[in-house]
DNA sequence: CTGAAAGCGCTTACAG
DNA sequence: CTGAAAGCGCTTACAG
């Protein structure tokens, strides 16, 4: 394969020539950018990027810290994924994923061995492992997620709080004053999971201010448990007028469930959720609903990223929250 | 950050004898040993990959390569990343994301400028725009998918025909004749996916041979077509005493189809189905079908690609397809 | 068993 | 506007 010495000599100048072409960091002459690209086409000649990085400190390379391996229960990893590798090649940068079930060895040995300028985190508990490999480290982070501390690292997420109080104020607005909350397996907050914790804390804290009560239901993690967990809250005699979901297993059976125990939405119960718009789309789900938009959100990511390498954007760690969108699909009855 | 020469320094050696002690190519003396030892781990010293890769001649990079970007209704696409990325970590490779929108562009951008040493290519179509881009590559590549012609590239897939000719003696062993075979949206097939069309040749094959007739009944692609095409299916009257699914959108749907038109499995209906493993553990499904295992297909990817880069494994062009296992969950009645 | 030296392919002050 | 030269951090024949 042709190198840059190929280049300088087919086009008649110098290597420093053909790489001041390359990188656009000198003005040349229209006949030696001619002659030089002409020459470069003919070889079909690239730029090596490990040559490269090596010159230049700077690998143009982000890693994706993926720390779990229930791959199989996020519909929406996928989506992350592809999301953050697109917005990185935009910006001329390649995606690394880093899959360790260690995530901080992960972390480390991708950093100390040079192969990324910046790291994106995602599945982000309140306490995470990783944050430890991250603080003594040269390369700059985004968390996809957001811990109360966030250890000085730049975070990124949905707005789970304002999604809790826009969810309990459309409820409360339209009568509801006492509601069953359907949660996550308590083991998602035990573990810290950012997304759980602020959703589950926000809830109760303006259903508190509203005077509206939350009446907790977990659901178990297995289909065939979140059924049974579902059917049991419905067929309840209390006085709940109203579902608040956040949880993905759930709120997918839902439909299912309410269909088997005959209640309609929302003449006999109104149901609002905060869900990933990819599980949404694929179930077709005809709830009012907060729909996280983990393409947003992953845009959103690499724009803080990008901006510590470049030193641009705001000084200071940035913690960025995407406002929720209330996407109303009648599902709430007003009483 | 320390290099090379820093650890020589520290442990009093040369850089050639540090860089031995790291490739394993040389064997040096106990004390040597020590002394590099403890100056590596003083110092934090790692390999900086990029040079590495620069006189090697070798990235240890695997590039993965998405075609397409309907992320969001490929449920299994997020196990297929992890399970290559995890397979090519403990092989010393790391995992480079590759998702353009255009695929030859990906590939020739990624081979050319050195970022890796072997492709996987995800979602293989029989004609794949792709392949174009691997033929005049220095850099071998295995197909996901096993297209009719594979241009000499290495491939791996489960074995889908076999798949189909188990499922179709399946439903003729308990003396099903009149099959419904609810199959993907036409344009799947259009497309060319090869797990689509291998599958819907193989079960045709297999009926004609068993004297068993088919139905060919395409759903749509979206939820709510979905459950329309499925429900009409149901309840046309005619001669079907068994379905033959394979279609991840509808199988997902049809516990729910087959509730509201309060047919029974496998009293009044059977169901055999191939669907992706995923699909079947997120939605409990319980029908006896061939479950396609994405860890399997990726572990065997990696295998093959790694033989090709160390020119180990048999000679020639590899295909090799994963032996269907059929989970029987008893949703076949006996005629 | 160990080391000096060349080389991998690029970039970038620096001099002209 | 262009080029000679040093340097990025490694590896690897080769000589000893």
């Amino acid at each position: 394969m042709a190198n840059i010495g190929d280049v300088a000599r087919a086009a008649g100048v110098s290597r420093a020539t053909v790489s001041y072409l390359l990188s656009g960091k000198k003005r040349l002459t229209p006949e030696t950018t001619q002659r030089i690209e002409a020459a470069i086409a003919e070889l079909g000649f690239s730029v090596n990027s490990g040559a490269r990085a090596l010159a230049t400190a700077r690998t143009m390379t982000l890693g994706i810290v993926v720390q779990f391996h229930q791959a199989e229960f996020e519909p929406a990893l996928a989506t992350y994924l592809v999301a953050i590798t697109d917005a990185a090649r935009e910006a001329g940068y390649s995606v690394l994923l880093l899959t360790d079930a260690d995530g901080p060895v992960a972390v480390r040995r991708a950093v100390s061995s040079r192969q990324v300028d910046g790291l994106v985190l995602l599945n982000v508990l309140e306490d995470d492992p990783r944050f430890a490999a991250l603080t003594d480290s040269p390369v700059p982070a985004v968390l996809i997620g957001m811990p109360s501390d966030t250890r000085g690292i730049d975070a990124v997420d949905l707005d789970f709080e304002t999604s809790a109080t826009v969810l309990v104020d459309h409820l409360h607005e339209h009568g509801h004053t006492v509601v069953r909350f359907v949660t996550w397996p308590s083991a998602i907050y035990d573990a810290g999971h950012t997304f759980a914790l602020r959703f589950r804390r926000a809830a109760h804290t303006r259903a508190a201010e509203l005077g509206v009560t939350l009446l907790d239901s977990p659901c178990r993690d297995e289909p065939g448990l979140i059924r049974e967990d579902l059917t049991r809250y419905l067929q309840q005699a209390d006085e709940a007028t109203a579902l608040l979901v956040h949880n993905d297993g759930a709120v997918a059976m839902l439909p299912s469930v309410l269909h088997d125990t005959g209640l309609q939405v929302p003449q006999d119960l109104s149901v609002v959720s905060l869900h990933s718009a990819q599980l949404a789309s694929f179930f077709a789900l005809p709830f009012t609903a907060v729909e996280s938009q983990a393409r947003a959100a992953a845009d959103l990511a690499v724009d803080v990223l990008l901006d510590r390498l470049r030193g641009s954007g705001p000084d200071g760690v940035r913690h960025v929250q995407l406002p929720p969108v209330l996407v109303d699909q009648g599902s709430v009855a007003t009483r």
